[in-house]
DNA sequence: CGCTCGGTTGATGCACATCAAAGGCTGTGG
DNA sequence: CCACAGCCTTTGATGTGCATCAACCGAGCG
């Protein structure tokens, strides 16, 4: 577990990631100074929403989800997290922060844990790389405000905007498939739904041959029936 | 309308502001270059979604809603920008960027319009002034998270923890009061309700002496009691 | 083998939206 | 100066999308 970063080979690893794209070894080592790749296990918790907050994270394999807790023991999830992510970048610079939500494993996955020092003495001295940090806040800001927006709109449609976003990050071939496992349950705390509501509209879906929900992988067979049901935004 | 930004005394006036503490008049005057003082009455556009963003904005004075059109011809609100915000900042680094929402004046209000260039070529550079306005982001995120984990709490929630946040901004004496002109469609529009649930909860809590809504001021009389609507939240 | 977990289906109820109608207030033009 | 239009607010009546409750099934797993 106390292998150094460079043993184990996660500097080769972390410079396929686009974050880190232009650098060199020896800058990507001090970027990651005392830092550890963290395993984590289906369900198994991250950082939790409250902690202090002394590291912040990088993905680097599997998927997490930010969850934040709900009066009745529900949570809500605000956001799911693939490989190149940074999670908690943004409230490095305040004193003393505290998680505002947790991070949850779907699936085993892997991330890099990076002391908050790090960020405040180092990543925070290249423009580049606070220019990509943003970049990625940009996008996830973007998401909370479109998912804002739907809010008056059917289910239906929040459902469609998701799958359609999450599948978007991985345009791979000509079927886009949604790269984490998603349960029924985790997208009715996704969109602020009931179980039963997102399982009557999968199965609807399913039947017309909309998408096609395959053991633990989604699949839009059809997109443009998928983008009419939202409302023709986007 | 052409006057220089220094004869105008804007420069004074924009020292007063935290976003710029410490930073001398010279330098502010370097950071403003080519801006323009843009006097806005009620309703009208300060700018437009969709449109190319070639300029950001720093708001003087006043309010702004920022809206995202939606299906039915309806906006929705994203969110309340009052004085000392920056807006559009974020999507500045962007390759060839437009606004993803539209900025409205609510009553008269004035804002420092900022060529994008500024921001790539000198704003950029000042990492004190990269961090604070990160600063402002983070909130603003807290923010559209905070109201993503309500969405399956009762309307009550949802009207309870605006006020709450809109007020908090300006704590000034003992009655928290809301900074800005506020009807009841602009509440409904924030939270995704309709008008008349939003006037029918604001009666209610008015008869119970919970808020006082004398004209275009909303005062905050029991914050106990409108905090406990929220459902034990924040 | 019993357990938990994810999925599914139908019946019932409620929190809101929607619709309809009306009054006050402001500005605007004849 | 009045009439009219537009906006904000209010109240009541009616409708509905989705939550909630309850029950059941199959699959993985210790």
């Amino acid at each position: 577990m106390k292998k150094s970063i460079r043993e184990l080979g996660v500097i080769t690893e972390l410079r396929g990631f686009a974050l880190f794209n232009g650098f060199e070894d020896p800058e990507i080592e001090e970027l990651c100074n005392d830092s550890q790749v963290v395993v984590t296990n289906h369900k198994k918790e991250l950082f939790k929403a409250g902690e202090k907050a002394l590291n912040f994270f990088f993905v680097l394999n599997g998927a997490y989800k930010l969850t934040k807790p709900a009066m009745n023991g529900e949570d809500t999830i605000i956001n799911f997290s693939s490989p190149g992510d940074v999670i908690a970048a943004l409230i490095m610079p305040l004193p003393d922060p505290a998680f505002p939500i947790s991070g949850i494993s779907m699936g085993p996955s892997r991330a890099l844990k990076i002391p908050r020092y790090n960020y405040l003495n180092i990543w925070n001295r290249h423009p580049d790389l606070v220019s990509r940090i943003q970049g990625l806040l940009s996008t996830r800001m973007a998401s909370l405000q479109q998912q804002k927006a739907l809010t008056k709109s059917p289910l239906q449609a929040k459902v469609a905007s998701l799958l359609i976003e999450l599948a978007d990050r991985q345009p791979s071939s000509e079927q886009p498939t949604i790269p984490i496992p998603l349960t029924r349950k985790e997208i009715a705390d996704s969109v602020g739904a009931s179980v039963e509501s997102i399982i009557r509209i999968m199965s609807d879906w399913a039947k017309k041959g909309y998408v096609s929900t395959n053991e633990k992988q989604i699949t839009i067979l059809q997109t443009a029936k998928v983008i009419e049901l939202m409302g023709s935004e986007f």
